[in-house]
Formats: structure tokens, C-alpha cells, sequence
DNA sequence: AAGGCGTGGAG
DNA sequence: TCTCCAAGCCT
């Protein structure tokens, strides 16, 4: 026998108020402009993460007349080390596109909110359900693994019909009445008892209604998704100062792998051979000064630092080839803390550099 | 429909 | 040290 829609419902408020968070910084006061800056940094990104990131950004950009006019490499600067930048370029864009179509208001509907760039579903109905208290369902990680415990979905989240499939289960559940604080509850629940590791069912409010936990299998659900190995991609960079002790940096194509960030001016193997070792050129009179190694959600990158009285240019020997770049420039090396960097790009240089914080 | 897209915390 | 993956969206 299944939980009804209103004894689930039900449960899920009780949990609320006894568990449920209410202190997060963008829930005071939770307009529709703090619950979206808030839930784009929560995308794929741990609360303790963004947290600091939010403040500082809600400083900088209070509304979001002052996102929209800023400067993109602003808003870059503050997404810098929360990765998945497209991120902060759909933000900037969103609040360029709400100010000049929705005269600085966001819209009230799903679908108006969906067409806006970095919304999708889930968002649209947090920002709905959570700063305007529309009765509009979400499915983030956590609801996804509640709903995937207590009614034994089976599959990975990565399949579309496994996505469908929950879609349908938080729209069926999910009440028309208190849907801020259900859906804010639902995210608590997954976040603490209901925890991907160790769930502690014992406490939780939906335990005598959870098929996996009455059938013992808590530990099986959610489905972990296929392991594929990465490839290796390995990589040269390039560290060129000039005489004014200026260093040269690129800044990456607005898509793609670090998109729109600022880099060392690299060359790539497009196919990935981990025994082949990037040799150095004599005529170039290159100096291998350090070695980065930074994995990504689907590969790996190793790369090699040289110094060089001169970048490569064009087609390289060996099949190496530039990386695309949209800009490049000479940067003051004091004015290395106000660029938009790939962490490991900024490591590398602070270090090299004794650069502070 | 499945893969690209970051980084760091947890175990 | 290594594996897994977190308040997803876009193509």
C-alpha cells in the first residue's frame, strides 16, 4: 500500500518545523532575486561551499539591476573556484533578459521562468515555490533520493526515463498548499537523515512508508551510475613575462572548458595517449618549471609549465595544437587577484608569484 | 539521449 | 590516495 499524497505531505511539514532549515542567508526575507542567485550556486554545489560566495556576491550585486549592469569579468571574478562557469554567464544574461523583457521582475509562470537561460525545471519551481510560494514541484539531488528510497525507482538519474519517472513522483506529491516550506523540507530531509551514506532511518518520518527501507535495500537506492574511466588529456602551457614584468594570458572561448576564464596561453593533444610525453623543443629554449595536474568531471588534465622567451605560435610539432582563445593580453602581475582564473591556473601563479590569498 | 561542464568534501 | 558525487542545465 503506497502513502497517499496528503499523509506524505503531512509528515513532510511535521518534519519541517522540527528539522527543517530556516537560517540559510537567503532565506531571510527570500525574494525571488536572493532564492535564484542562491539556487544557481546550488547547482551541483554543496550549501557549505556557496555560502561564502553568496554573501559576497549579494554584496557586490544587491539587486538585480546591479547584476545586470555589470561587467561580465565581474561576475566571472566572483564565480571564480565554484566551477560549472556557464553558470555565472547564464546569470548575467538571465538579469540582462529580466530587466529589459520583464521590466526587472521575474516572471510568474513555469514556462517564463524556464525560457530564462540557466533555469530549467528544478530551479524555475524552487524560485516559484520558495520566494513566491507558488505550488510548483522541484527535483534536485536530495528530493531525487528521497523519492528514489521510498518508492524503489529504479535506474540511474543520468536516464531520461528514470528522470521522468521522478518528475512524475514529485508532481504527484508535492501539495498545492505550503509547497515553499514542503519543497525547502524534502531538500533538509535529503540532506540529513535521508543522507546518500548511512541514512539514518531510524528517524526519519517516512520510514514505515520507505520500500527500501522495508525491504532492507536503503544502501542499493539511489542507483549509482555506470563508472566510466576518464581519458588523460595532457597539456603545455606557456609562462611568458615581459620586460614591464607583465605575464601573458588568454582568455578561454565563452563555451567549453573553462569558459570566458583567463589562462596560460596552452597547447593540447586533441587525442588523449597517456605514455606520450610532450618533449621539449631546444630551438624554443623552453624551461620546464612546474607540473599541474587537475582532474574534471571527465578527464583528466596533465599539463607541463615552461617558461619561454616567446609562446609557440600556430601548428606545433608532434601534432600539438594552440587552444582556441578569444582574447589574449599582458596582465600587471598586482593585477593577477582581480581576474577570473581556473583554480589550478591560480594556484600555479600565486605560487610563482608569492601572491597572497 | 547521453555527455559536457569544476571543484572540493566525505569516506 | 582514490572514488564518488553534490540544491542541474544545456546541447
Amino acid at each position: 500500500m503506497l502513502i497517499t499524497p496528503e499523509s506524505f505531505a503531512a509528515k513532510i511539514l511535521a518534519f519541517y518545523q522540527t528539522h527543517g532549515r530556516k537560517d540559510l542567508p537567503w532565506q531571510k526575507n527570500p525574494t525571488a532575486y536572493r532564492v535564484w542567485v542562491s539556487e544557481v550556486m546550488l547547482q551541483q554545489t554543496q550549501v557549505k561551499t556557496v555560502i561564502p560566495y553568496y554573501q559576497k556576491f549579494m554584496r557586490s550585486f544587491p539587486t538585480i539591476k546591479a547584476l545586470a549592469n555589470a561587467p561580465l569579468d565581474d561576475v566571472l571574478h566572483h564565480w571564480q573556484g565554484l566551477g560549472y562557469y556557464s553558470r555565472a554567464r547564464n546569470l548575467h544574461q538571465c538579469a540582462q533578459k529580466v530587466m529589459t523583457e520583464f521590466n526587472g521582475r521575474f516572471p510568474k509562470t513555469l514556462a517564463q521562468m524556464e525560457s530564462l537561460p540557466g533555469i530549467g525545471r528544478s530551479t524555475a519551481g524552487a524560485i516559484l515555490s520558495l520566494a513566491m510560494n507558488r505550488p510548483t514541484p522541484i527535483l534536485d539531488g536530495n528530493v531525487k533520493r528521497v523519492l528514489a528510497r521510498v518508492f524503489m525507482v529504479d535506474g540511474w538519474y543520468g536516464q531520461s526515463a528514470v528522470n521522468k519517472h521522478l518528475w512524475d513522483l514529485t508532481s504527484r506529491y508535492t501539495p498545492q498548499e505550503n509547497t515553499a516550506n514542503f519543497n525547502q523540507a524534502m531538500m533538509d530531509l535529503g540532506a540529513s537523515f535521508c543522507s546518500r551514506s548511512k541514512p539514518q532511518c531510524e528517524q526519519c518520518p517516512l520510514a514505515i512508508d520507505c520500500l527500501a527501507y522495508i525491504h532492507g535495500k536503503t544502501a542499493e537506492y539511489p542507483h549509482k551510475k555506470p563508472k566510466k574511466t576518464i581519458p588523460t588529456k595532457q597539456a603545455k602551457m606557456y609562462l611568458q613575462i615581459n620586460p614591464r614584468q607583465q605575464v601573458l594570458l588568454v582568455k578561454r572561448p565563452p563555451t567549453g572548458i573553462w569558459g570566458g576564464l583567463w589562462t596560460l596561453p596552452q597547447f593540447s593533444q586533441p587525442s588523449s595517449i597517456d605514455s606520450v610525453k610532450p618533449q621539449s623543443d631546444d630551438t624554443m629554449c623552453e624551461n620546464l618549471i612546474d607540473e599541474i595536474k587537475h582532474t574534471f568531471t571527465h578527464f583528466h588534465l596533465h599539463a607541463q609549465v615552461y617558461t619561454a622567451p616567446k609562446v609557440p605560435t600556430g601548428q606545433s610539432a608532434n601534432g600539438w595544437t594552440i587552444e582556441e582563445t578569444s582574447q589574449q593580453k599582458w596582465h600587471n602581475i598586482n593585477e593577477l587577484k582581480r581576474l577570473a582564473l581556473p583554480t589550478p591556473i591560480k594556484k600555479f601563479l600565486f605560487r610563482y608569484f608569492q601572491i597572497n590569498e
